[in-house]
DNA sequence: GCCTTATGTTCAC
DNA sequence: TGAACCTAAGGCT
């Protein structure tokens, strides 16, 4: 679930549910109740994601933190208020919906400081307005660490994820190790619009889709579709598998206690 | 039911 | 480099 996408399309959902609204903030594990209680009443200002940071602002040094890691979840429901099932770190409710976080890295209480350093230690954001693609750029080009590497990297660029690294890596045929200084400038932009637009379909859908049309196995019947991370890819989790494209058996290799993902013709 | 694995990050050594 | 964090889903028995 979490890429930045996730983060992102969870921030405009409680914007439109709780955004505006005095909410009840709790927490029934009992990890965050101390600093719930500190927001707890206030009205929920805004909601804004940087990357696969989440952040709920209540006022002037009162914003919350989240930040799912692995397996973190955040899920909504109607009201009434049910009784909390398994460790719920926190819980919103408003007027009409009732929010539950499991399992996060992160739920902390900052201060406006806090949240500026914050902002300041993530790269640009390819789901953000604000996001400037020459920082990451001037990064990347400047660099000897493989692109692999610098796509993973949220001080780079923020909110890509395993996923998104190997699907847009395939998707313009370049191999993942390729040194940050051997990258060409039109193959950045390519990488860059092409993360623009496919976590932006990612927001709007909720899931991961990379594969283009004229590539869908349901289309072509190259391969079965695999749904493991929750929508239709290239070569995530696909080792083994024939490329959706050429036919190759896709390669993986554990690189940076990460496992990562390519075929090896496309992306020769 | 038990075991493995995971779309992530931080900290200790 | 490896462990910890601590949840859910899928595969296996």
């Amino acid at each position: 679930m979490p890429e930045g996408h996730t983060l992102h399309r969870l921030a405009l959902v409680h914007q439109d549910l709780f955004g505006g609204q005095e909410l009840a903030v709790s927490s029934p594990q009992g990890r965050f109740a101390a600093e719930s209680a500190l927001v707890d009443g206030m009205r929920l200002e805004s909601a804004e994601a940087h990357g696969k940071h989440l952040l709920h602002h209540y006022g002037p040094d009162r914003t919350v933190h989240v930040h799912l890691g692995l397996y973190g979840t955040f899920t909504e429901q109607p009201v009434p208020e049910p009784p909390p099932v398994g460790q719920v770190r926190m819980r919103l409710v408003g007027r009409t919906h009732v929010a539950d976080l499991r399992g996060p890295t992160a739920c902390e209480l900052l201060t406006d400081e806090q949240v500026t350093a914050l902002h300041a230690r993530l790269g640009p954001d390819p789901l953000r307005d604000d996001a400037d693609a020459e920082r990451a750029w001037a990064v990347i080009s400047g660099s000897r660490k493989t692109i692999a590497a610098q796509l993973m990297d949220q001080k780079v660029i923020a909110g890509v994820g395993n996923v998104y690294r190997a699907e847009v890596l395939f998707r313009h045929g370049i191999p993942p190790l390729t040194p940050g200084n051997a990258l060409d400038r039109q193959t950045w932009d390519v990488i860059w619009a092409d993360l623009v637009e496919l976590m932006h379909d990612g927001v709007r859908v909720g899931r991961i889709d990379t594969v283009r049309p004229e590539h869908d196995p349901a289309i072509t019947g190259r391969a079965p579709r695999q749904d493991r991370h929750g929508g239709e890819v290239y070569v995530y989790r696909r080792a083994g598998m024939p490329c959706l494209v050429c036919g190759t058996p896709v390669s993986m290799c554990e690189y940076q206690a990460r496992n990562l993902y390519w075929c090896p013709s496309c992306q020769a």
